[in-house]
DNA sequence: ATAATAACTGACTGACCAGTCAGTTATCAC
DNA sequence: GTGATAACTGACTGGTCAGTCAGTTATTAT
């Protein structure tokens, strides 16, 4: 009577898969379900026995990406860094997620996009700050409180860092040839953590 | 023998402004012709009198708001202000610029989103970043011979700059009630300014 | 075998919409 | 008026595609 057996969390999976790659390629409105089917190997019907709309299918792919991307960066144990290292730990990580997210990014940009007009999708970006927030200010903090850093407001350098990180890969759309992210977020971090250590600036 | 007068340059920017309103509110593929028809008050037959398609239309649109980002940048005469203040008054521009292209945000991402699959869309926004580090890179050089600032790599600090800018107001689309762009780009470009004055780090 | 059912298929439907063009209207000169 | 032409219109065409569902195939237990 049981026959066989249950495929469904593999397929599921092939599916985000063949979807990911064919977004990245086509963009969501050009893409076609039927392409996402050839990329898989199975038919077009067969999507919907698992996703039940191509919004969910999207969503089911950034949702996952942004999962994964925290999980590491909440999962460090900075109590035994300063928090210079902290920080330069984190952005190690954002980094090497960035290669993971790297085929996404056309996708995240649409996302972006879309945030302005959808509430779902506001809702989603908006949790995805705070968590970043709740990891970068309490180092900070503690970098202040230590008299590591001179005494800032620490969510303002968790915007300033988190800026550095989106923005470089920004600009790094704009001339892939001239921006070399995993470089250029390092020296731009740099630049911010020199300024920090500083005692309050002298005249310009 | 001559009949009415031409109205082809009034026409123009009449569908320009009303482009910009629907495509900010829908996004560029969910936008109808016909909805772009109707906040014009013309019909969508008319459209195509003054522009040859969709695309053509919101590369009209796109490339507008560029040039005028920055005309007045380029324009700006920093020869008698110090380095730090020319860094200052470019970001004061942006920001005024920022206000201007609020509108258009949503369709700038979708553009960048396209960048990643299209030529044309590529060749744009490296004239773009271009001109922007023609414009930004002398005046750090100028703040680093200066000896206003110590011996960095001006390109690096154009692009931290950059990035801080591009990046905030990216942020600020993650979360419009955490991030104040106008605030927050400011201190993020004063704490990269205290780097570029301190002296070369003390240890950490 | 055969029965039970999970997994899969792809032709089809209904809706959408960019772009066209034959025809209409408005404006002007005389 | 009337003729010339610029400006405009909107029904229509051709094509696209998300999602459906009646039917087919594969796998297993007995």
């Amino acid at each position: 009577m049981a026959p066989k057996p249950d495929v469904s969390e593999e397929r599921k999976q092939q599916i985000l898969e063949a979807a990911s790659e064919v977004f990245s390629q086509k963009g969501f409105d050009n893409a076609r379900m039927e392409d996402i089917a050839e990329q898989t190997g199975l038919s077009k019907g067969s999507l919907y026995l698992y996703f039940k709309s191509k919004d969910d299918l999207i969503t089911s792919i950034l949702d996952l990406a942004f999962q994964r991307e925290f999980k590491q960066i909440e999962n460090l144990d900075a109590s035994e860094m300063s928090a210079t290292e902290a920080l330069e730990k984190i952005v190690d990580l954002a980094l090497e997620d960035f290669a993971g997210m790297l085929r996404l990014l056309p996708v995240a940009y649409e996302f972006l996009a879309l945030a302005f007009r959808n509430r779902v999708v506001q809702k989603a970006l908006k949790e995805y700050f705070n968590r970043y927030m709740n990891v970068m200010v309490p180092v900070v903090q503690r970098g202040i409180d230590s008299g590591e850093f001179r005494a800032v407001d620490a969510k303002q350098v968790a915007i300033a860092t988190g800026a550095i990180l989106e923005g470089t890969i920004l600009l790094w759309v704009y001339d892939k040839s001239l921006v070399n992210p995993e470089q250029h977020i390092r020296t731009g971090i740099q630049l911010l953590l020199e300024g920090l250590q500083a005692p309050p600036a002298r005249q310009a």
